[in-house]
RNA sequence: GCUGCUGUAGCUCAGUGGUAGAGCACUCCCUUGGUAAGGGAGAGGUCGAAGGUUCAAGCCCUUUCAGCAGCACCA
């Protein structure tokens, strides 16, 4: 955020233009500030106004302006708001954590998505139980309503002043400021930092709907080489409302969390000697199978062909690949001799001579599948599917459910064709993509393009080549998208797709990188027209990317409510009394040869106790059989969180079963 | 991998140096009940692991493993 434009001090007097956002023009003093001007519009909105959007730049309201330019006063309610109002907490925590604890040094504190942070120095860590010490000051400082101040210093003077104050962190900072911007420091009261503003008039006006939420470590400038300071979370919101709703939708998000729900409905569990692998019981399976004939079906019908392919290659097919070179500390490698069976001794009787190493990818791999006997131009496209399983040594770290693991399943599949055919391959994708993803319920995706990062294979000239390639197919398709630089794979660019769940929160998933490189490292040709030998392209694609991740991400998206085509038990048949028993099993083998989930339920228990734990485990549909069905051939349905309940003869409930539960076309 | 926090019954959790607890789930018995929890009884734990301090450790100390949050990584 940028300070209020400003021309040389000659031109102090005078008179300048201001616009205003409905078109109206007006002429003020030059060096009228931007709460001068709200005065001359009302009083009031002087009083609400925050900060003053001059020429696109937000400024204090305070600000001198010196220059013609359009003006936006914003209040609470302008949608840069949020933003300055958690930087000033930010600030007001810092002051609170100096005022607290003396030793500490201050180092940044912006505002992020849904608040802000301050990262701290700090021998002591922060314990969660500071945070109520910290708030309690932070209202103090509130309630003090001290004026933020600008001042601008001279380089020097402020290195000066922050190296005696021992603020080593804040003396870097300074120090790696561009040489022609000016030093600014924001006061409050007795404190000040260096900040580039702006900030709310006062620390009375940020408003106190706030709140310190988590402790946690983060490096210097985010370099792991670099000390760990101490951030601060917290979250900060126009109103109180606003902030209750945010607490809200995180009481939601842990309630849908995927390994609580995972658990419960007994789908999977990870346990310490896999950690990072999933063991899948047999109702999560169910999901996976279900998914899983969903998309063999999806791309058999756009033209792909399935293969599998090996888990375990020799290095030196991953060295001819670049992924020995590239991707190696990503990877189980194995040594390729026989274990010692001794009980005492080395595990390996000899030094191992030879590497294998689980595959991290599936690429290199049908790249040996398209080389096997001689493609003509003919055979292209060729698309090679498979429900690939990689293995990639992520992090301790970094595992997380389903969500990050070490051994997953790709829905991948490399498209093998000519550069004329790639933007054709790239459109249909694209439209495959958005396709599946509103079959499994997610409408909303946004696209990046994601372009060469420093670590990579294959020439400039390639990659000005590729990039420009899926950009023209984006173009083609009038998709929207931004541009992700340096986030590509180290072979090529590629596009992500990136939903947005029923939480409002985003999930990369889908992608289609461009590969000019790897057909020519793993000498891949094809026979043209003209009989002269040429490479294909090759175009790595995957729709829903892992499949354990996507299962996760839809078992939130959904809070455990899938789709019913999806459900691990779709129907339980729960029967009122022993009575009924042999009608409702004759009831389960119908519905279980019709290929449907259905599970019976004869336990000794009310009907009622029984409702409400096959409602608690979200089973879609309850088939309710009592004396009376079984002497009229009927069935009772009963559909997960609706009131009603349908009794209907056994021939039509059946029916409206197998419509119900039906897999999208 | 880094920083912090956590680890007690299948699950959720209580237990601040003196004989391991609750609810749910599980097993058995009674009950055959018509739409979101019927009643009773029982079984279940090397307190993550190893070492140490102490007359005495779930509790204090050290090491280690794992989980969680964030960072870094990754997509």
């Amino acid at each position: 955020m940028l300070q209020c434009e400003q021309k040389s001090p000659d031109q102090i007097s005078g008179e300048i233009i201001i616009s205003f956002p409905d078109g109206a023009q007006r002429q003020f003093n030059r060096g009228v500030t931007g709460f001068d001007i709200a005065q001359t519009i009302s009083p009031s909105l002087a009083k609400r106004a925050i900060a003053v959007k001059l020429n696109g730049h937000l400024c204090d309201v305070m600000a001198p302006i010196w220059c013609d330019g359009t003006i936006e006063i914003v209040d609470r309610d302008h949608q840069d708001a949020l933003g300055i109002i958690r930087h000033d907490t930010a600030h007001i925590m810092a002051e609170a954590v100096q005022m607290l604890y003396p030793q500490t040094q201050v180092t940044i504190g912006p505002a992020i998505e849904n608040g802000f942070y301050y990262d701290f120095y700090r021998e002591t860590p922060f314990s969660t139980d500071d945070l109520k010490q910290i708030e309690d000051k932070m209202r103090e400082i509130m309630a003090r309503d001290e004026k933020f101040v600008r001042e601008e210093w001279e380089r020097a003077d402020a290195v000066q002043f922050f190296r005696d104050k021992g603020e080593l962190f804040k003396v870097e900072l300074i120090e790696s400021i561009p040489g022609d911007e000016k030093i600014s420091i924001y006061r409050q009261g007795n404190w000040l930092d260096l900040c580039r503003g702006p900030h709310v008039p006062s620390t009375g006006k940020v408003g106190t709907a706030f709140k310190l939420m988590n402790v946690a470590g983060a490096y210097w400038r985010g370099d792991s080489n670099r000390p760990m300071l101490q951030r601060i979370y917290g979250t900060a919101w126009r109103t109180q409302k606003d902030l209750d709703s945010y607490l809200h939708m995180l009481e939601e998000a842990e309630r849908r969390d995927h390994r609580k729900l995972g658990k419960e409905m007994g789908l999977f569990h990870l346990q310490d000697e896999a950690q990072g692998s999933v063991f899948w019981h047999p109702k999560g399976w169910a999901i996976w199978i279900a998914l899983e004939t969903y998309l063999r079906k999806r791309l058999r019908d756009a033209g792909y062909q399935e293969v599998k392919t090996p888990q375990l290659m020799d290095s030196r097919f991953w060295e001819a690949s670049g992924h020995w070179g590239k991707y190696r500390e990503n990877m189980f490698v194995v040594p390729d001799v026989v274990p010692n069976t001794d009980e005492v001794g080395k595990i390996f009787k000899e030094d191992p001579k030879k590497f294998l190493a689980l595959k991290p990818m599936n690429c290199p791999a049908h790249v040996q599948i398209f080389k096997q006997g001689i493609k003509s131009y003919r055979d292209l496209p060729l698309r090679l599917a498979e429900f690939g399983c990689c293995h990639r040594n992520e992090a301790h770290g970094a595992l997380h459910g389903l969500l990050r693991v070490r051994q997953f399943t790709q829905d991948d599949a490399h498209i093998f064709c000519r550069e004329d055919q790639i933007m054709d391959e790239c459109v249909k994708f694209c439209e495959l993509t958005k396709s599946i993803y509103s079959d499994l319920g997610f409408e909303n995706y946004v696209i990046k393009l994601e372009t060469r990062p420093e670590k990579r294979i294959g020439s400039d000239e390639l990659w000005d080549k590729a990039e420009a390639g899926l950009e023209q197919a984006l173009q083609k398709l009038g998709m929207n998208y931004t541009i992700s630089p340096g986030d590509g794979a180290f072979y090529g660019p590629k596009l992500a797709f990136i939903i947005r769940d029923a939480i409002g929160r985003e999930w990369g998933c889908g992608t289609i990188q461009l590969d000019f490189n790897l057909p020519e490292r793993l000498d891949a040709l094809y026979t043209a027209e003209d009989g002269s030998r040429q490479r294909p392209v090759m175009l790595h694609r995957a729709v829903l990317g892992s499949i354990e991740r996507w299962i996760g991400i839809m078992i939130e998206h959904y809070a455990g409510k899938l789709p019913l085509w999806l459900a691990p038990v779709q129907v339980v048949v729960a029967t009122i009394t022993d009575a009924a028993n042999e009608y409702a099993q004759s009831i389960v083998q119908d519905l279980k040869s019709r290929g449907i989930r259905a599970e019976l339920d004869l336990r000794n228990e009310k009907i009622g106790y029984k409702i409400r734990e096959h409602s608690v485990a979200k089973t879609p549909i309850l088939a309710i059989i009592g004396q009376k069905e079984a002497e009229n051939d009927q069935i009772v349905l009963r559909y997960l969180s609706q009131e009603d309940q349908l009794t209907l003869s056994r021939a039509d409930a059946l029916a409206r079963i197998s419509a119900d539960t039906k897999m999208p076309e």
